[in-house]
RNA sequence: GCCGCGGUCGCCCAGCCCGGUAGGGCGUCGGCCUGCUAAGCCGAUGGGGUUAAUCCCCGCGCGGGUUCAAAUCCCGCCCGCGGCGCCA
């Protein structure tokens, strides 16, 4: 059964080295890889001449008598001392082989932009974006510099940074006895912004369930051999947390548990695609992170996110790679967030990923986009790492699946989104007309409007 | 957490006590046959290496051990079922 890394890295070392190139990586890397690999096949084939000779000799045992039988066991031991040693050896590199197997990261799709962060480019704008006068420079910067021009008002008041609407002006959040009691990026959120999260989580739930996804609850921690496995190494220093004394971690995305609902599992062709909504909660170290955005709520250690997730056949996964991107796109303009979608730079791909788009939403508190959204198309990286396997009916032929994921709402960041696209002058945050609807049943849920502290009852 | 039973090819099960090339049924795929039905017959259906054809190795939840040889015996772990305990 081909792994299409482990195939190319044999038939054509060449392209999988300009891949390589692409993500800014050493190539040697191939070049080891490929030594060890064919320095595995030979040890391989030695070795299974003497297994073969040993079950030869060991079969005749059984049947044999007296001398005969002495002779013979004296044979099989002495085959027997010289196969453990090459055992031992083929173990060695076997681990060594595997290891670098599971290392090596996905091609890189011929579409996406070669180059570090700098080369990641807008692919197409959305919405009206409301741009404070002094950030009209830096708006072009981000817009008209590559050549889109979107729909922008200009607004000359400058709009409170989510953080400090959130936690001054609303008075809704408290990072700073959070900090106190679990550390920083930890929040205690009250009242009307946590009937706002839970709005935008049903609100994509809805949007996504509607269109045929199958929803899913998943387990929150997963054993080390199957988070390894949908994850690289960086994401997994950067991210995971472990639970002391046993063998579990902290889920950062549903993609993970839902990756993993088919672990060493076959899929017929008929039944694919397979799609999914999951929810979940996100925990995330943010090891990388440094003192960026350490206030507000931004980048936080835990939110609550809505995924959404497909399994297909291989010669659907760039078509579904769309879909995803955009029900992402069609569930941020029910919330009227002006945003961008951009095309992931090869340098700045997860190990896992041929491609990503990522939807970064205007923030006119900060005169940037940042990211809301991220979709990646893994192929059959995740899939060969998990064994899950595809089969043909006609003519029962072996393959391994795509997998591919997108945010649909990460509840946090959608909700500094609002806080600063849905300020008035006052202070008073408007809420997406589209969220009314999960809101309504609620007799304490805010319907229009989150009134700043100085103007609540 | 404790006691008992179990985990074998996509699914169900035999083999384990008594160590010697992993077998049946179902499903699926392909072929054959038949003027007849969800019929019958034959073959294929885990991973890997290798060749001109082929042949070989590995695989019985996972990891060790004993042995010339382990699905089978021994040790540890994981998961499932039943019972007891505990508890939202």
């Amino acid at each position: 059964m081909p792994w299409s890394i482990l195939e190319l890295l044999r038939n054509d070392p060449d392209k999988l080295k300009e891949s390589i190139k692409k993500r800014q990586m050493d190539t040697k890397i191939i070049d080891e890889a490929l030594e060890l690999d064919n320095k595995w096949r030979r040890i391989l084939t030695e070795i299974n001449e003497m297994r073969h000779k040993h079950n030869q000799v060991s079969s005749l045992i059984a049947k044999a008598k007296n001398d005969e039988k002495k002779k013979l066991l004296e044979e099989a031991k002495e085959l027997r001392n010289q196969l453990e040693n090459a055992e031992k050896e083929l173990n060695e590199i076997e681990e060594k082989r595997d290891k670098m197997l599971r290392n090596l990261p996905n091609i890189v799709l011929d579409d996406v932009p070669i180059g570090g962060e700098e080369a990641t480019v807008p692919i197409r704008f959305w919405g009206k974006a409301k741009v404070y006068k002094e950030y009209l420079d830096q708006f072009k910067e981000q817009t008209e510099k590559y050549g889109f021009k979107p729909d922008y008002e200009i607004i000359d008041y400058k709009p409170v940074g989510h953080a400090d609407i959130l936690e001054n002006v609303l008075k809704l959040g408290d990072t700073l006895k959070a900090g106190e009691v679990s550390g920083s990026r930890f929040y205690y959120l009250f009242d009307d912004i946590v009937w706002l999260d839970f709005a935008l989580l049903l609100y994509a739930i809805d949007k996504l369930t509607s269109k045929g996804y199958t929803l899913v609850l998943p387990p929150y921690m997963l054993r080390y051999d199957i988070i390894n496995s949908v994850i690289d190494l960086p994401t997994f220093q950067d991210a995971i947390y472990k639970i002391d004394n046993e063998d579990l971690y902290m889920i950062a995305t549903a993609e993970h548990p839902i990756a993993a609902l088919y672990y060493n599992e076959e899929i017929y062709d008929d039944e694919l695609p397979k799609k999914y909504v999951g929810f979940s909660p996100a925990f995330r170290k943010e090891a990388g992170a440094g003192n960026r955005d350490l206030k507000g709520i931004f980048r936080v250690h835990q939110f609550h996110k809505v995924e959404q997730f497909i399994y297909s056949l291989p010669e659907d996964s760039k078509k579904y790679h769309e879909e995803l991107i955009k029900n992402s796109e069609e569930i941020f303009q029910g919330l009227g967030l002006p945003y961008r979608v951009v095309n992931i730079a090869a340098g700045d791909l997860g190990a896992c990923a041929v491609k990503k788009y990522d939807l970064e939403v205007w923030m006119p508190g900060q005169g940037k986009y940042r990211e809301m959204v991220s979709g990646s198309n893994c192929t059959d990286w995740q899939a060969y790492r998990l064994n899950i396997r595809l089969i043909r009916r006609k003519g029962m032929i072996r393959d391994y699946v795509h997998t591919l994921n997108s945010t649909g709402i990460a509840s946090t960041r959608a909700i500094t989104a609002i806080l600063e696209n849905y300020q008035e002058p006052d202070g008073s945050v408007l809420i997406p007309k589209v969220l009314r609807k999960y809101l309504e049943p609620f007799e304490k849920a805010p319907k229009d409007i989150i009134m700043p502290r100085n103007k609540r009852p």
